[in-house]
RNA sequence: GGGCGAGUGGCGGAAUUGGCAGACGCAAGGGACUUAAAAUCCCUCGGGUGAAAACUCAUGAGGGUUCAAGUCCCUCCUCGCCCACCA
């Protein structure tokens, strides 16, 4: 009877908290109210343990911070377009929207047998028609603000899928899906213009003061500021004049050459009147097609083609051959580049190899006036700061003050002006595929491109197509989806084929919860308001730049249309580490999955749970061991068979008085330890070792002294709390001895167990005893005395004499820290 | 190349502002209970010397600051993650 049969308990509670609706939030009540988030799944098969985590975490916050009396809405929804279910459509033959839906259900089945509880009437699905309605409409939003354009682009092409992917999805020069190496073609995509907000994104950063210095640091990074100069080099013998776009201004006189991008715009205008010029165009042509792989992999194989023409370097008025070469980027800067072999490293490599000149500007402080460095060859480039030499009238400054000076000069005689520029782009959020939201565009031609009227949307995504990759959007093959009418003319028009983004999907799903009923709107404006920011977001790090990117870009939109108050949207970020297996993460293809499933038919849902939590810090990465949820199973075990336990104490009050003290003193220290780790940053794994910590002294008492020990009062009370500290982590089992502890009301319905700060301490304190800084002996005296009469007692220690060296007289130093320590220095 | 982080027993990991290194758990060994096993409970468990008490060494390596360093400073080594021909 009293056997801890976790299945048929689990079953039990999992039914109530349904039946009584434990996770449905009001909204409408925003007293209090607590919005727990985390990053809503990919539906793409069963879940292993390192997804559970992530749910786990969420749901132990959620059930603290019920029980703090908090309002707490934990929505969770379904990330349910994109890639994987096209592919396994493709293979198949399976429809992606019949694969998807399988998979919510099987992964919504999972969740609920680990306990994990939403508010399931919220629940969203990127891939219906009455969701993707928004994510149109946040398009077209985007496209009268003018941050949605359209422009013909050279885009990463994989030949695999078939398909255009963001440079964020391409991975070293490859497919971040099927690792095909990535070809560039030109097409005609949609952009949305992060790039206007790239300051804010970059400056509100610092409003994040409750995320991860590493995501602010990669979010930082990515954004990329960099201060400098554009410089404008006049072709000589032509009227054209190329920018270039520099962060070291202070090397300008050792500019001795200048490179273009294959793709820069004049490349063609410019050498159309060489004699070489087929020639350089063919070259042109060869890089213009190289995958992003072949031009970044070896960073030693720069080439490069010499123009015929010349630029004037108007700081001296020298000129300076013009080349084109495959290490110049088109997407940052101007595309042009000023060279300066000596001091930059892939100019040098280059120089080298097509022997053009070298000059030293900038020496370094130590070499400075020494002869040794100029006129000499150098080895490599000196990519420091220094002094400026060969300069002019700068020669003899510091690289800091140097390239002030000149780029006042500069833009006192308009030679160039100073520049901010950033490594972030616009976001190509067009795809060739069909498991998308379509963009809500038609093209007419009497009037052009034409935005759907919000009255008209969804554009819905037709069932019947051919979504095998042509190269062209599979939405193409669907003539009644293509052919239409335009909505400002009526004339026969055609609609835009391409899909979105999913990541255009998921930057906006965390407003929809709040209303996802809502026909009229995406969401209401007073609700969102109130319930924003989410007060905790909780998912990997992997979305640390991208996703996290994007919500930031579409809030601050949707903020500046007025459509919300708010401008960050994720008050307090938590990612959490991934789980390891056999040294690598878990995915089917390495065969190293483990899953949740056979786990808790064998020890139960609160033991997986338990185990998850306590393999580590959250926000670490952590090695599974099966092993180790035995040992989580015991613990739970252990805690049942106080039921066991408590039936043996002593009753009528008669307990051990000295032992219930201490244990009730544990027991307040424990309650402190438990909160203070959920509160700060999350350690379940300590907080769960000083419960464990807490029942072993228990077990101990009764193992010393028996069952008299404690009193039945006594134990229950302590037992009750144990209980109430261990509901967050194991709900069910919590419940059910809650219940068979005499209490009526769940867990999730009582107070978070207070301690008293008089029941941390006892009046005595053992304090260790160093003699010049090593520990000799620990010495037991009254809390709080003065340091007199700490030295009287500590030298009335036995061993403290015997381990004193020398006589008492000879005491150098006595360090006293009240109620800590004593170090004696001799 | 840039940014961030980490290195502590056989293993996962604990250690407020510098203040008893190794909490808690796993594995291992021993014991109790049992006809036996499982389960449960109890004990031991970083290295060295020692019968023991105790002493001594020990937080990637080497220096330094300090009464006191896993923690702070300097030099170096190794590993992980993210970004990367970004001018």
């Amino acid at each position: 009877m009293r056997r801890y049969e976790f299945s048929e308990i689990e079953k039990k509670w999992q039914k109530k908290w349904l039946d009584r609706g434990l996770f449905k939030a009001d909204t409408k009540v925003t007293d209090n109210k607590y919005y727990c988030l985390m990053m809503f799944p990919y539906p793409s098969a069963a879940l292993h343990v390192g997804h559970g985590r992530n749910y786990i975490i969420g749901d132990v916050v959620a059930r603290y911070k019920m029980m703090r009396g908090l309002n707490v809405l934990t929505p969770m929804g379904w990330d349910a377009f994109g890639l994987p279910a096209e592919n396994a459509a493709i293979k198949n033959g399976v429809h992606p929207s019949k694969s998807t839906l399988a998979n919510i259900k099987m992964m919504k089945k999972q969740l609920g047998s680990w306990g994990v509880g939403y508010d399931w009437d919220r629940e969203v699905a990127s891939c219906m028609p009455d969701y993707y309605k928004w994510t149109q409409w946040i398009f077209l939003k985007l496209y009268e603000k003018g941050l949605a354009y359209k422009k013909k682009a050279f885009v990463n092409w994989c030949p695999s899928c078939n398909t255009v992917l963001a440079n964020e999805q391409v991975v070293d020069g490859a497919c971040e899906r099927c690792s095909s190496v990535v070809s560039q073609e030109e097409l005609a995509q949609w952009f949305f213009r992060t790039t206007s907000y790239a300051e804010r994104l970059l400056d509100d950063i610092s409003k994040l003061k409750e995320w991860p210095d590493k995501v602010k640091a990669m979010q930082t990074n990515w954004i990329g500021r960099s201060e400098g100069v554009n410089i404008d080099f006049p072709v000589a013998g032509s009227d054209e004049v190329l920018t270039c776009y520099t962060t070291r201004v202070d090397t300008i006189y050792g500019c001795t050459y200048m490179v273009l991008a294959a793709e820069h715009p004049l490349v063609e205008s410019l050498v159309k009147d060489s004699p070489d010029s087929g020639r350089i165009m063919d070259f042109v042509r060869k890089v213009r097609s190289r995958s992003n792989l072949s031009r970044t992999r070896d960073d030693s194989s720069k080439e490069g083609v010499f123009t015929g023409r010349y630029v004037i370097n108007k700081i001296n008025g020298r000129e300076i051959p013009l080349w084109i070469a495959d290490y110049v980027l088109m997407e940052y800067g101007t595309g042009a580049v000023m060279a300066v072999p000596a001091h930059d490293q892939r100019d040098f490599d280059f120089a080298s190899k097509y022997g053009l000149p070298i000059e030293v500007v900038i020496e370094s402080p130590a070499s400075h006036g020494s002869d040794a460095s100029s006129g000499n060859a150098i080895t490599e480039a000196y990519e420091l700061e220094g002094i400026l030499v060969n300069s002019d009238r700068f020669s003899g400054m510091k690289s800091p003050e140097g390239a002030e000076a000149i780029a006042d000069h500069m833009e006192s005689e308009g030679i160039g002006s100073r520049a901010v520029h950033f490594r972030l782009r616009d976001w190509l959020i067009s795809r060739q595929r069909y498991w998308g939201a379509p963009i809500p565009i038609v093209y007419c031609d009497a009037c052009g491109i034409v935005p759907v009227p919000e009255s008209q949307l969804p554009v819905l995504l037709p069932d019947d197509v051919e979504f095998r990759p042509t190269g062209e959007s599979p939405l193409k093959a669907s003539p009644d989806f293509v052919n239409t009418k335009c909505p400002a003319c009526g004339a026969p028009a055609r609609r835009e084929i391409d899909t979105m983004d999913t990541f255009v999907d998921s930057s906006w799903y965390f407003l929809r919860y709040i209303s996802p009923h809502l026909d009229e709107k995406p969401f209401d404006k007073e609700d969102v308001d109130k319930w924003f920011p989410v007060d905790q977001y909780i998912g990997g790090v992997e979305h640390a730049i991208l996703h996290l990117l994007y919500s930031r870009f579409i809030t601050k939109v949707l903020c500046d249309l007025g459509y919300i108050s708010f401008d960050e949207p994720f008050e307090r970020l938590f990612t959490q580490g991934m789980i390891i297996k056999d040294g690598a993460k878990m995915s089917k293809s390495k065969g190293n999955v483990v899953s949740p499933d056979r786990l808790i038919e064998k020890y139960g849902a609160d033991t997986v749970r338990l185990y998850t939590l306590f393999i580590g810090p959250p926000e670490k990465d952590a090695e599974w061991s099966d092993r180790g949820v035995e040992g989580a199973y015991r613990f739970v075990k252990r805690v049942w068979n106080l039921l066991d336990v408590l039936e043996g104490s002593s009753p009528d009050g008669r307990g051990d008085a000295a032992s219930e003290k201490k244990l009730l003193m544990k027991t307040h220290q424990t309650i402190k330890k438990v909160t203070d780790d959920i509160d700060g940053a999350f350690h379940f794994n300590t907080a769960i070792s000083a419960v464990m910590e807490l029942v072993n002294h228990i077990y101990s008492g009764i193992s010393e002294k028996g069952n008299e020990c404690y009193s039945r009062e006594c134990l229950k009370e302590v037992f009750s709390r144990v209980v109430l500290l261990l509901g967050p982590f194991i709900p069910h089992a919590a419940e059910e001895l809650n219940e068979r502890l005499g209490s009526h009301e769940s867990v999730f319905d009582q107070e978070w167990p207070s301690y008293d700060e008089n029941m941390l301490t006892s009046d005595t304190v053992v304090v260790p005893v160093q003699i010049n800084g090593k520990l000799r002996a620990t010495v037991e005296m009254p809390r709080g005395i003065s340091e007199q009469e700490v030295k009287e007692t500590v030298l009335s220690d036995k061993k403290v004499l015997s381990a004193l060296p020398v006589p008492e007289k000879q005491i150098k130093k006595w360090v006293i820290l009240a109620d800590k320590l004593v170090n004696i220095v001799v």
